[in-house]
DNA sequence: GCCAACGTTGGC
DNA sequence: GCCAACGTTGGC
């Protein structure tokens, strides 16, 4: 079971209307990132990732679940890009700010350090319970 | 708002 | 196939 991490700027897309969706979820469209698609092309139906939110808030704010596999995204004919489905499932009781993740030695390999410009990133055990913990998620 | 880092494009 | 130019992202 992978874990993985999905960045958006609020402005674009936000937790909030994530979770508007509720268990229909909805398409993780507009990645145009050959990285970032090749993480999406890898994910399993079930499998649980971080929410982001990049630029002002900078903070891991949620939790999501793939809920459908790759697939071509809608907004393109572009048969290059395509996206998995994700879902809301739970929000971080205490949001954890990326100043936080880097002043945590424990995650100072994780790829939202290193490349904080890749929109979707794995994440690895060890990383998902340190963050889980340090969220308050239970 | 600025700028560094990165990815992509296109000319050669 | 290389590399310079350009556009975009996102932290500060």
């Amino acid at each position: 079971m992978a874990y993985w991490l999905f960045k958006s700027e609020p402005n674009t897309w936000s937790w909030d209307q994530q979770v508007a969706k509720g268990d229909a979820g909805e398409e993780w469209d507009g990645v145009r990132n050959y990285q970032a698609r090749n993480h999406m092309r890898n994910m399993a139906i079930g499998e649980e990732g971080f929410f982001y939110h990049s630029m002002k808030e900078k903070s891991v704010v949620g939790i999501v679940e793939v809920c459908a596999l790759c697939h071509p995204d809608s907004t393109t004919d572009d048969p290059r890009w395509e996206c998995v489905d994700i879902k809301a499932v739970r929000q971080v009781p205490n949001p954890i700010t990326l100043a936080m993740v880097k002043s945590d030695p424990r995650l100072s390999e994780m790829v939202l350090v290193k490349n904080s410009r890749l929109s979707v990133q794995p994440v690895t055990p060890e990383e998902w319970s340190i963050i889980c913990e340090i969220g308050g998620v239970v």
